[in-house]
DNA sequence: GTCTATATTGTGATAGAC
DNA sequence: GTCTATCACAATATAGAC
């Protein structure tokens, strides 16, 4: 059963639970601990205050999501081939964390002052996939393009459509059925990629 | 001089500035009225409540950021003239109203009871968009593609770049100099389209 | 470690003078 | 219409028993 992990655990559980869902101003302390099946006290007890609780959650959601930009590129595939892979593994984890980009997003965007600290920490290198472009580029293997601009147009074709899923259901698909912009979601695993490597192939 | 407006406007501008960068539960009454430079209990002689003051602000919200898609595709340009034409215009637009896209997303994404209403008010009609694009796939002038997902490409790549600034701008722009990412913004205005285009040309 | 009870503070909302 | 003063309650945080 998983009611064995200790409480420290059930409690960072929960807060992650909460604050991905209503943000650092939304959530409350005492949905947490209902979450957690504990008393309100207990979480002060484990972490001093609501803020220390976010900034671990927070911390862990950044490291969580920036990194799985990167391992895929660290293989030796041709690059047409990464891009399929990094998609369709991007794409899963993000569809199985849909709260997270967003969450995010939004208290860098809501805070920038306090949270600029926490991301300062995170060490990540994407010169290499930088570079690995540029050499595509340069060999006339694909068409001129900036290789930044790539990657944001691929993490872009990415994330948004999850994030934005409450905004676009409305009105990309009829009724408001759920599954079925879970099946919109499923078929961009093939179709993003597709989409990305015609636009700059030779 | 823009003293001259009344004070319901001066509320209003106030709120959906403080509304836009905090989110509903990250607002506070305070902080409008200290922007409007009135007092806090002119709020609520004007606007009952906060919850009725922010109603108004995200229902503006929706009715100026949705409908901006739709109008250019109402000309009879070509195809890929109104890509480029939208692209262009909805990037200047949301380049000055940077906060708008993902303040809707996030009330919509951390409530959705509430606000699910304000957003059934919309009309908007996007299948004569979608109809187009499928003209032109049977005509076999463009690369097979669902209408919906090009759409959402399209969206995407305009979109996600600006509300993801500041969790991007670490990573894609060197020292986080400020004006960089603003220029790498500028940029997208052409090559959005073109990367778009050359994905689905024949 | 976990709970109950309570203190403390923040914040939306109202009353009433002008 | 606009202000000052105040209320009422929600939410974080702490004290102290067990």
């Amino acid at each position: 059963m998983k009611e064995d992990i200790n409480t420290e655990e059930k409690i960072i559980k929960a807060a992650k639970k909460v604050f991905l869902r209503h943000g650092m101003a939304g959530a409350r302390m005492q949905d947490i601990a209902d979450e957690a099946g504990i008393n309100k006290s207990l979480l002060h007890y484990y972490f001093r205050s609501k803020e220390k609780l976010f900034s671990i959650v927070f911390q862990k959601a950044v490291n969580d999501s920036i990194p799985k930009i990167v391992h895929v590129f660290a293989t030796d595939a041709h690059l047409f081939d990464k891009i399929r892979i990094f998609v369709r593994e991007y794409l899963e984890f993000i569809g199985n964390n849909p709260y997270l980009p967003m969450f995010v997003m939004h208290e860098l965007a809501s805070r920038p002052e306090h949270l600029q600290e926490l991301l300062d920490t995170i060490k990540i290198d994407i010169d290499f996939i930088a570079k690995e472009i540029q050499n595509e580029v340069d060999r006339g293997n694909i068409k001129p393009i900036k290789p930044v601009q790539l990657m944001m147009n691929i993490i872009s074709l990415c994330v948004f459509p999850v994030i934005a899923k409450p905004m676009m259901s409305k009105f990309f698909v009829p009724d408001n059925q759920e599954d079925l912009y879970a099946r919109f979601l499923e078929e961009r695993k093939q179709l993003v990629a597709d989409f990305v490597i015609n636009s700059i192939k030779n």
